[in-house]
RNA sequence: GGAGGGGUGGGUGAGUGGCUAAUACCAACAGACUGUAAAUCUGUCGCCUGAAAUGGCUUCGCAGGUUCGAAUCCUGCCCCCUCCA
């Protein structure tokens, strides 16, 4: 079209001004994306509702209508309206080495053309670039086709940091010529203590904030005690309720310790920068607040979407929420930062920070936005649908939980949880599709990965182990607790249970006992009405998985 | 200041005089099955009794009242929300 209208093409580098070029020549798109960027399978395929596309020279994501033909890999839109409509993610630069030209064309009309345009394309590039070059061709019939693509394995460490696991970084270019230019950053990443737990959402940033600890950059663990107690609208149909000082201090107490089973907080050369964000907020007056407010117009906050769907469905927004992003947002301020790592959920409040740095310091503050984990059923992860995987849950519970989740998680967590290479993983998510792998079989591994990371691979060990016995095999725990009675005799079962502290009360045992979860030495009980002679050593079952060992008081000594 | 709406079991949320210990969904629990603590199916899901049909007690913001009988009606109180100004 540029070319039509006489303004000529631009010149861009080698590889987009020689896809350009061959373009021209044959009438035919040619595209050109760097494959180091691409995640997973390049494909053809129409767009499905949650596609999002970031265009070239945009930092924002735009939702794709679906139904459109787009260019894509296993993260997101590539290319929209075919390939006339680049994105930003994998553009190809002066240092990209390994780049996918795709070319397009209609059987019957220009499907020859197509074939000439890559056979000059590839003549080009390995004469005048030097690359080397293979080629495949897709139609309906072929729609596959595997390239040997040569794969790094390890791509330089800050590419890494900068691609895996990530959905956005706000100011990319100028973050990674900071990085690559030696420059040491700050970077932190702030926690509401309102619930007791770190779990597997909030590794998924800290992963990320530990390689940029191992690379020389400066950690700040940011306890949010003050903003905790105002409570974070986000996400929240009804506004949180707040917590009580002593609660948040209560929750933060332990964090430390849970952080450090992911960064090395303690590390000699370069440790954790332990905050509190009460550090500044309790020194605040009222006047220092407004005067922050000011820098803020009303809707600008109610940009915030959730603040739009409230309004739409005639929800309650308290002011304390409205306020809320300044808190945070104040907080990037405060511990003049370089940078800021959180989840999609927070990425308004980030902005607000990125805004406040720019206004009252004068620096830019990039924004690093990580995936929201999914808890194991496949739902947010939230106390209150008890899918969470906490840090420092037992090996054997985290084991378990790590096999409880849902099939389709396993390849997400692998990637955003270990450090498994990403071919391997695509080869996983190929091997499940085709059934040539039991699911079960790499959650293992996955579960094995997790345990030893944020406990040992001993314990992953013995976990699996445990695992397959007791779980899989159905067989007796190891470890049955020792549980004491006041009296030997005969009990009827319902009061043994409760006794026992195996059931709730008489009419949970007794559902028990009629649903056919209860057994003692291994011989199912059905009678509620039965009643047992009882032995000290007796093992009694109340409900899966949960086992008591009578003993008796010596005095009593029953046989 | 004005008008209106609402507080129900762990959560969401129905129920406006007896059929309601209270619909439904989620969560939870058990069983079957399985590839796992997945999925699916079935059952359970206030407490205490009874072999069972059943019975008793406690529960629908709080406190009183009307009634043979109240989550449902009345009075007072507390709390929450929306809209208009």
């Amino acid at each position: 079209r540029r070319v039509v209208e006489g303004e000529g093409i631009p010149r861009v580098n080698p590889a987009v001004d020689l896809a350009n070029a061959v373009s021209l020549r044959f009438l035919v798109p040619v595209g050109a994306h760097d494959l180091d960027r691409l995640r997973g399978d390049f494909q053809v395929r129409y767009s499905g509702e949650d596609d999002i596309f970031t265009p070239l020279g945009h930092t924002g994501a735009e939702a794709v209508a679906p139904g459109e033909i787009v260019f894509a890999d296993d993260q997101a839109v590539r290319t929209r309206r075919w390939i006339w409509r680049l994105g930003e993610k994998g553009k190809v630069t002066e240092n990209s080495r390994a780049i996918i030209f795709p070319i397009d064309g209609f059987i019957g009309r220009t499907d020859a053309a197509v074939r000439q345009a890559t056979a000059e394309l590839a003549r080009a590039v390995q004469s005048l670039l030097g690359g080397t070059v293979w080629t495949g061709f897709v139609d309906r019939d072929m729609p596959t086709v595997d390239l040997p693509v040569p794969i790094r394995l390890h791509p330089d460490p800050i590419e890494a940091v900068l691609e895996r696991g990530i959905v956005e970084i706000i100011g990319r270019e100028e973050l990674e010529r900071r990085l690559r230019a030696g420059e040491r950053i700050r970077i932190y990443l702030g926690v509401d203590p309102t619930s007791p737990v770190i779990h597997l959402g909030h590794a998924v940033a800290l992963r990320k904030l530990r390689q940029l600890q191992d690379l020389g950059h400066t950690i700040i663990f940011l306890i949010g005690d003050f903003t905790g107690r105002i409570g974070d609208p986000t996400d929240k149909s009804a506004a949180r309720v707040q917590l009580t000082h002593a609660e948040v201090l209560e929750n933060a107490r332990t964090y430390v310790a849970q952080a450090a089973r992911i960064l090395d907080v303690w590390s000699p050369t370069n440790p954790v920068e332990i905050r509190y964000n009460g550090e500044w907020w309790d020194k605040m007056t009222a006047r220092d607040m407004i005067e922050l407010a000011a820098n803020f117009t009303v809707q600008q906050m109610l940009q915030r979407d959730m603040f739009q769907r409230r309004i739409e469905e005639n929800r309650p927004i308290g002011l304390h929420e409205l306020l809320y992003p300044l808190l945070q947002g104040y907080d990037s301020v405060a511990l003049e930062v370089d940078a800021e790592i959180g989840g999609t959920d927070q990425t308004f409040n980030m902005l607000v920070g990125r805004t406040l740095v720019r206004l009252l310091q004068n620096r830019e503050k990039f924004v690093i936005t990580v995936p929201l984990l999914e808890g194991t059923d496949g739902r947010k992860m939230s106390k209150s649908y008890q899918n969470v995987i906490g840090v420092t849950d037992p090996p054997f519970d985290m084991y378990g939980k790590v096999m409880s989740l849902k099939d389709e998680l396993i390849t997400r967590y692998f990637e955003l949880l270990t450090d498994v290479p990403e071919a391997e993983i695509r080869q996983m998510a190929r091997q499940m599709e085709r059934g040539e792998v039991n699911p079960m079989e790499l959650k293992k591994r996955l579960a094995f990965e997790i345990v030893s990371q944020f406990h040992s691979p001993e314990d992953a060990r013995s976990a699996a182990e445990r695992f397959a016995r007791e779980v899989q095999q159905r067989e007796l725990p190891a470890e049955i607790p020792e549980v004491p009675l006041p009296r030997g005799g005969d009990w009827p079962v319902a009061d043994l249970l409760v006794a026992l502290k195996l059931a709730t009360s008489k009419s949970d045992a007794r559902r028990l006992v009629e649903q056919g979860s209860v057994s003692i030495d291994g011989q199912r009980v059905t009678d509620p009405r039965a009643v047992i002679p009882v032995r000290p050593g007796m093992i009694i079952r109340g409900r899966r998985r949960q086992f008591a060992r009578v003993a008796l008081p010596d005095s009593v000594g029953m046989r």
